[in-house]
DNA sequence: AACGAATGCGCAAACGGTTGCGGTGGAAAA
DNA sequence: TTTTCCACCGCAACCGTTTGCGCATTCGTT
């Protein structure tokens, strides 16, 4: 015999499937001695409730769909963490698509998700994705939709980030304040609100110390290797920075590779800070300092939001994370 | 109106639903306008079909099921690409559950792929898992299990692995063909088969060179700062090791943690060598020889296996993932 | 003794889509 | 003209579980 239901159940017992039903789940109707019994055969014979069969029939998957745009080592592990164990608790399923970097694969994530009915969706958004009509159908239909982290202005969903401009003009400050005067930064993909808000905050503290910008050293790089190429670009030739600001781990490790080249002296020659989820600075000698965007608040944050609007309670339409600065002893 | 259905459109043509479903699938049944019209309207309405109907009615969940022990950050998000790529272009779905290195977690984990009826379950255990009844339950309603990287042998189940043992005869090997003499071995959760393996192969080698085995200088660690710690008591004596080999990424940071805050000369004082997915050796100055385990190969491996048990072809037993030696310049 | 209430359970419909089978109508074959 | 055949579509059951409603039976109340 393949599964055992309800109906395999009732018919042993005499009785029929609906007070097998209500039976498993404590209903009052039922009589204390009918519950037992049916309890009883229920487990010994293994009975898995179906929950295809339950889903469909009560409407609702419970299921979350998390929509990731790449799997950047650094940041989305802890994320995906944070977001399953919430998930897991409230009773949900997690579903996590990928849309490697590209808007048709978003949207085809989206579409997955709405064909297998998530009841809440989180989505951290590709550099491509600068018309999000795709989502409309969803939100139409009710199922609430949060972006993090990587999200567009000027929408109407809610969002889940870190003060992004603040954040890096908190870093650049803090190289300003002791007293560096070049400072390179590097950014991600231009696209991406969080290179531009990120790249705000770093100018506007350069200018806030009346520091030069140097268009040779505001660099956008796409991957550790590329970031890499450009650092080891500016290291190449005399005028070096004193000091480098990254926007991720992921460039962090791209200047890094390129100063370790060089044999930099590191905070003598050039100072360096980074945004980051908080690991990869302590991996270097000497340790970096850097400013935490913890991965595993923003998911968190960002689930504990959606299931408020699954509850259909109310919440603010922008959601920031805290930071901090770590400043480690070398910096 | 909420979400159109297949009834909707079936009244709204004045015809049968069975009609609807037919044309919209392109049996041969339908009449080629009939199909039109059926198409016409299902895309005017916005019609979506609810998977979870489909999959109730046809018995399958085109669901996936994936447990990880935790989300190490070096090796499962690659792991995590590779599977969630193949799973889509099946056309099925992944759910992803961690067992955060618990065993009743995972036991939990397989429960919840029960119910959801996956048609497929990869696992890599966790530390505690010296039992495997909780799949067995599973596997006897012919449900496809496949364990990788985190095994267990004298079981029953496929696998996909590295030949541990080897690979890090391997990597030892190389640094004794160097002349080094004094190898310190760094090995994660001693409960894992994988720590066994590469410590059995570790040992082997050094025999195999005539070489000593020193007790303090076999280190288990847990996680970085675990391997850091350890790295450091280690250095803290005056009889260095002139080596040290490192079974995965996590402890090869904490051991260059350590060797950089002793400012080590790397190669010259101590040689290092790691079991690596690839990334990280690159970051380090000067950059790291390793063994590159590719989690990318694993996940894709272990999910087209699964997909082969699906499809009701017959697998071996036990498969091995192919690695390589990477010697950078400086080892 | 008679009536209302509570208790315990069964009946059947419903969720959305699929599918075997059967039926109708019109065209082609006999 | 009658028979055959095929193209096209409808009917109804079904997947497993839930739930509103209704029907007995028993119990407590005047």
């Amino acid at each position: 015999m393949g599964r055992i239901t309800i109906k395999d159940i009732a018919k042993l017992l005499e009785i029929n499937p609906s007070t097998v039903s209500r039976a498993l789940k404590d209903h009052p109707d039922i009589s204390q001695e009918t519950r037992a019994k049916v309890k009883r055969i229920a487990d010994d014979l293994g009975y898995v409730p179906n929950l295809q069969a339950i889903s469909f029939r009560n409407r609702k998957s419970h299921l979350i769909g998390l929509i990731l745009p790449d799997m950047n080592m650094f940041f989305f592990p802890p994320v995906i963490s944070a977001i399953e164990e919430k998930v897991r608790q409230e009773g949900y399923n997690l579903i996590v698509l990928h849309s490697n970097n590209q808007l048709e694969r978003e949207q085809e994530n989206v579409r997955i998700c709405q064909r297998l009915g998530v009841e809440g969706l989180l989505v951290s958004l590709t550099s491509e994705s600068s018309t999000l009509d795709h989502f409309t159908e969803l939100v139409e239909q009710g199922v609430p939709v949060i972006l993090f982290d990587r999200v567009k202005d000027k929408i109407d969903l809610p969002t889940v980030i870190i003060h992004d401009e603040a954040v890096a003009w908190e870093a650049v400050s803090h190289l300003a304040n002791k007293g560096r005067k070049r400072i390179c930064g590097l950014f991600g993909d231009p696209k991406l609100s969080i290179s531009q808000l990120r790249k705000e905050g770093f100018l506007k503290s350069l200018k806030e110390f009346g520091l030069p910008v140097h268009e040779g050293l505001l660099i956008h790089a796409y991957d550790y290797n590329h970031g890499f190429k450009e650092v080891d670009k500016v290291l190449a030739r005399s005028d070096w920075p004193d000091a480098i600001f990254t926007m991720s781990d992921t460039l962090l490790v791209g200047a890094m590779m390129a100063l370790q080249k060089y044999q930099v002296k590191i905070p003598e020659e050039i100072a360096i800070i980074s945004i980051s989820h908080g690991d990869m600075p302590r991996f270097f000698n000497p340790q970096v300092s850097y400013v935490q965007h913890s991965g595993t608040r923003v998911g968190a944050t960002a689930i504990g939001l959606l299931f408020k609007l699954i509850e259909k309670e109310s919440i603010p339409k922008v959601n920031y994370i805290g930071t901090r600065l770590i400043v480690q002893e070398s910096t």
